[in-house]
DNA sequence: TAAACATATGAACATTTGTACATATGTTCA
DNA sequence: TGAACATATGTACAAATGTTCATATGTTTA
């Protein structure tokens, strides 16, 4: 009676995991904030205002998922963006707030908060 | 000393909470039923195998994100996409997967799960 | 109008999730 | 090598979330 010719049980999981990594304000922020550039544990916990620990449990989610790479610089670690394509979903879901908030599409794109110190 | 210049906190939330919305397996299933069709309650209770009242409660939040919209047709009520974009961000997921997973990106396209009763 | 049908909603409950605290691991430098 | 620094991880816990059960609301039809 139905269709019920749907993928696999799985592929909808695999895709609710993988949009549940960007169903959290932190995370969201730490993808944001290294689209711009790559950053250390400790200048994500600065820049995001949460301690040190937190911000290590989020990186592993997102590590976890792909969504980002890192490499060893001396004590630190450094993080960045995994691919392009990551930050492409992101933008999606920006481009719907700013048109829901009445805005121009592209008012929260990231060069618009660029660099300027 | 670090570039603060993020948009406004809200948006992260804004953001967050949009994505939340795809990061559960039913209301993904209900997303991509809905491409294809329109569809009733009872139909995508039957469909996805959920219980009626479980199927309400989702769509009350795809309701809420303007995900879907609805009209009553006698007794029924159909469901549909609010609009193509909805679907677009669920596309890019699916290609995510679909790679991941080694596959043709366009793997899990809709298109090659048609309707064939 | 009363019964049957379709959907929505409230409450309760188990599960999941994000964070803080404490501590472990790994690196640099004196 | 030992202290200081940077990050990761285990545990505990409060808050959020999805489902079920019971019931309410709204529509059709006999």
């Amino acid at each position: 009676m139905y269709n019920n010719d749907l993928p696999p049980e799985e592929i909808f999981y695999d895709l609710a995991d993988f949009f549940k990594v960007f169903g959290d304000p932190s995370r969201i922020k730490m993808l944001y904030s290294l689209y711009k550039k790559e950053l250390a544990v400790g200048e994500l916990a600065d820049i995001l205002d949460m301690n040190q620990s937190a911000v290590s449990h989020q990186l592993r989610i997102l590590r976890q998922s792909d969504l980002v790479k890192f490499r060893r610089d001396g004590k630190a670690i450094i993080y960045s963006l995994d691919d392009e394509h990551v930050f492409s979903v992101l933008e999606q879901g920006l481009r719907h707030i700013a048109h829901k908030n009445g805005l121009e599409e592209d008012a929260y794109e990231p060069q618009n908060y660029a660099e300027r110190s």
